[in-house]
DNA sequence: CGAATAGTGTCTCTCAGACATTATATG
DNA sequence: CATATAATGTCTGAGAGACACTATTCG
């Protein structure tokens, strides 16, 4: 007992006398790919930055910053995302490490990067207008690479457009989430309301992440041969022309 | 062309008065789980260390260290696996990154896991005769919890027994190692030789990482079905009691 | 020959996936 | 009634999964 309380003892003294900084450290960041789905439009969005400091001035770049001490770097991203876009509450996920030598000119940072799963209705981001240059540009499939575009604003990026190794990390977000659509609920943090939806609505969400279309009636059966326990039908309701939609809550 | 050399210019003047250590920062470490599994007796085996120094002192951990000066993590992981197991040449993939605040006592503290998937025969771990205290245990569910045991030197760790918060950290690596089992070549980075196997032997690791047992017949038909094109048989060989077993080479 | 081991064949059931049909709204 | 939209039904082929049978070697 005695001989428990002394390594106690000698532990506590020992973290008093410990020093973390004896060893060099790495800047760490956060960055976070916010991506949203546009229902209507089948077009899966992203929020991109415009640089207005050195390096890669001007460059577009993926919303992120340093972590604080003590935060946990889903905290940073959490809080970066409230601090950039304003947004709360939504599904983070985190994506990859990347910590290659030379991939940030400043020296020696490594990024966490989380992707956010986000509703277009939570999103409210007016392109061009602010000092920070934010913008929604669509994610587009050309010559077998990603291009980012918003037409409002008259935006047309490529990856020599992209600052750092955000391309990569994008690159490797719109890879992991094409993976995990068909084995995993993602697709449904990109609906207005899980407590209420309809199968068209989920299903455009299936076909934009996926890039194809799926068969109508094979949708429904599929999701509800997955996720049928876990849906609750609400009753169907008119919505204009054709017939009256089921809603669903899911959860 | 003169501006585009003026904002290089000034980029690079930028790049030279920016100092980093403006930010606070964490300390880094890469940690690895070294996972093996021996075929004839189906199990599957970690290795940990046994901390000699605080905080922890006795509890056991996974190998790893703090990350050196522009050097990635995986270099990081690569070179602490090569330092503390003389394990060369395997295949290493990042699991995730833990960041939680407290998860070190030390301090602030985060720590990139790879998963490393070594064959057996590579791994030449003679536990419990050296400083470092290595082992090789065994990954046994109990009571809805992993445990780790070593019959050899009479060894048996539960949750509590386990360093920082490795333990989740080993907990996710298996879920990993079986969530990718059926959807990825993951099991072939086990295979003493990737160019000279045999389905019996690929099943037993099959069986070793899922928990339980393939069917024979279905499992051989999923597998050439699967990777038909990248496997060559390499013809049948005698090999003791039984049928002569066809040997495959792999990609 | 019998035990051990590996390979092959068969049968059922489910589900992916394509396609056709029906139902209900608007104008 | 034509059109739009959603739901439902049918058919086929591939594959999951269980089971039985055959083949080859050793003692």
């Amino acid at each position: 007992m005695s001989e428990l309380y002394e390594t106690t003892g000698s532990e506590k003294e020992f973290l008093k006398k410990y020093d973390l900084t004896k060893y060099e450290r790495p800047s760490v960041t956060a960055d976070i790919l916010v991506f949203t789905v546009v229902p209507k439009s089948k077009e899966l969005k992203l929020l991109l930055i415009q640089r207005g400091n050195h390096p890669f001035l001007n460059k577009w770049a993926l919303p992120g910053g340093f972590a604080a001490p003590d935060e946990s770097l889903l905290d940073t991203a959490r809080r970066e995302l409230v601090e950039e876009t304003g947004v709360e509450g939504v599904y983070l996920e985190q994506l990859y490490t990347f910590s290659d030598k030379g991939r940030d000119p400043r020296g020696w940072v490594i990024t966490t990067a989380y992707i956010a799963m986000v509703p277009f209705e939570k999103l409210n981001i007016k392109s061009g207008d602010d000092a920070k240059n934010a913008a929604l540009v669509d994610v587009i499939r050309k010559n077998d690479s990603w291009c980012f575009k918003n037409e409002d604003i008259g935006l047309f990026l490529q990856e020599s457009d992209i600052a750092f190794d955000h391309y990569r990390i994008i690159d490797m977000a719109i890879e992991r989430l094409r993976g995990k659509l068909d084995y995993t609920d993602i697709a449904f943090w990109f609906l207005p309301n899980q407590k209420n939806f309809t199968m068209p609505q989920l299903k455009a969400i299936y076909d934009t992440i996926s890039g194809n279309e799926y068969e109508r009636s094979y949708f429904v059966k599929t999701i509800k041969n997955r996720y049928g326990s876990r849906l609750k039908e609400l009753g169907k309701q008119v919505h204009g022309v054709g017939k009256p939609v089921m809603h669903y809550s899911y959860k």
